[in-house]
DNA sequence: ATGAAAGCGCTAACAA
DNA sequence: TTGTTAGCGCTTTCAT
């Protein structure tokens, strides 16, 4: 708000029309890269928009066309993997006239619906929801208001676009590689995820499965062993003092993310449990915390640059194709090797 | 954009009037809790906009009044610190009507000041701008354009209010824990500041002050040693290195940050040196990493949610009594003492 | 290719 | 206390 004494009025679409003796549609037509504004025209306009300092007003344009603004929603700004997303994402509107704004959405369904809300009511271009905690209806609604891609999420939507990783396989490597060193008690942390419907899309769900399914193809069905807490540092340090209370532990963790691998650290740590020589530990998700050298936790690189590079190149396709069928886009992960997991005899 | 097929109209404020039998303006005051509406316009509009699903479009009111969004900027999204920050800002601005966007800086003077103008350009409210690397001038201009609060550096602006740690102070403190420990080459890894002007006001800059003053004070001139990099991991792995060079390593090493005191543990841990037997290491924030069992760094808490909270509660204000006369308010830092940090001779 | 004019959904003078 | 009305700065028909 102007306050009278310091802060002038903005510059205005009509006072660069002005300035360069042309119509504010012209002006307009420049700014948007519209069809039908001569070389002549372009060249006037933009020399008139460098020499007021012009910059269009969201807000303005928000009323009747675009506001060039991308919302994406994280639900957790201390998970690192998170900031691996949001630079694919900043590497794919580099070069746009697209500028992405964050919100967090605090896990929680009812304060979620009101970040989507906001970004709605912002008249925002398109929504990018990281991992969303809401209802496969609830997705769809807002999808049907703005166009939107799901990342983290599995399954076939009919309005919004997918991207994620491939979690089945992703857990599969885990387990694979732990059998591969002698391993045969390999219990998982998982995320409770308490409905239902959404134990399908859910990535923390799939990745219980997979390691399910894994354990059976290694012939290990008997030692399937599943604590369900959450990802988070307190879920892990939970899970891993109810796995140590066993009257025969196992000798490998499969966290479910390197978060809960954090967590499980504390609680070795406090029973003076080494790693890996004690007890071999697996996270997910590959984030800096892993790769940092007193911890060079063994995890599954997901690959967050490319998501949601992915995400964001999906997104700006549909702005420009609202009606092209979805797509679902998973991702193959990688298992990147480092020092908790060593053979069962080492 | 309405697609034609399956896109509908958002409801408006005609439609809420309409339904409720009152005046647009009715509604309107309604929305904005302004003065002139009776209780029972109030319960009339209330109850139509429940009805009607009606929710205000940012963009139409920022043509005019409010958008009630305070956008925030952030230099980085991996250093756990700011999340402090940002749990800060979001308490403030709990039960009230404002929602906060959040942008990354990228740490780089142009980059920055279009994150600034996108902010502006959607007419946010007021903008809460964290250890921005603008120059004073350019601070002052995006002030002069919208209420702005300034978080993380020193300094008196005119046009802004500034909520900052008091690192020299912090500082101090550490120094006199490890001086108290008997430790006398204590090094130090800074952020490297270029720009003179902005050297009596950026953090970096204040926490070498504060070392070098505390080591004076504390009569250890001589074993000034302060290795200049950046804040971030590959800068506390490189500045470590080159301190690990020197013919008489120091037995204490204060990081700027934790993320540095991260890249420091790399380097130690790849030269084979433990902590604290061989090197006491301090960081500076508190972030959860600091708190990570395996590592407990010693480590100066600088209280990231009530800084956060101060931010917002000040650009409120300021929305509200743009003229008051600005205000920079300091907060204490406290050490937080660890397992990174022994007597010299333990 | 260009411009005139209507209108997007709100807020704020002003009138009643 | 309430309603009428004039814009805010753009985009978008629709003439020219």
């Amino acid at each position: 708000m102007p306050s009278g004494s310091t802060r002038t009025r903005r510059v205005t679409i009509s006072d660069v029309a002005k300035h360069a003796g042309v119509s504010t549609t012209a002006v307009s037509k420049v700014l948007r890269k519209a069809y039908g504004a001569s070389p002549d025209m372009h060249a006037k306009v933009r020399s008139a928009i460098d020499e007021l300092g012009y910059r269009p007003s969201a807000a303005a344009r928000g009323m009747r066309g675009q506001t060039y603004t991308i919302g994406v929603t994280l639900p957790d700004f201390r998970n690192p993997f998170f900031a691996d997303v949001l630079d694919g994402v900043t590497a794919a509107l580099a070069g746009t006239d697209y500028v992405q704004m964050l919100s967090r959405c605090c896990n929680d369904q009812v304060a979620e619906a009101h970040v989507h809300d906001a970004m709605i009511d912002r008249s925002m271009d398109g929504l990018i929801l990281v991992t969303p905690t809401g209802t496969r209806k609830h997705l769809e609604r807002i999808a049907r208001t703005v166009p939107t891609v799901v990342v983290g999420r599995h399954g076939t939507a009919t309005g919004y676009d997918t991207v994620a990783d491939d979690d089945f396989t992703g857990a599969g490597l885990v387990i694979d590689h732990l059998a591969a060193l002698g391993h045969t008690r390999i219990a998982h942390i998982e995320h409770l995820e308490p409905s239902p419907a959404r134990r399908k899309e859910m990535p923390n769900s799939i990745r219980a499965d997979g390691y399910r399914h894994a354990m059976r193809v290694q012939g290990l069905a008997e030692f399937i062993d599943i604590e369900s807490t959450s990802y988070s540092r307190e879920g892990g340090y939970l899970g891993a003092q109810r796995l140590l209370a066993r009257d025969l532990r196992p000798t490998a963790i499969f966290a479910g993310a390197d978060i809960v691998a954090m967590g499980v650290l504390d609680a070795l740590t406090e029973a003076g449990l080494s790693v890996p020589d004690d007890i071999s530990l697996v996270g997910y998700d590959n984030t800096v915390f892993a790769a940092f050298a007193p911890v060079s936790l063994t995890t599954v690189d997901q690959a967050g640059h490319r998501i949601g590079f992915e995400a964001a190149r999906l997104l700006l396709d549909r702005i420009a194709t609202p009606q092209r069928p979805t797509q679902q886009v998973k991702l193959a992960p990688a298992l990147v090797t480092r020092r908790t997991t060593a053979p069962i005899d080492g």
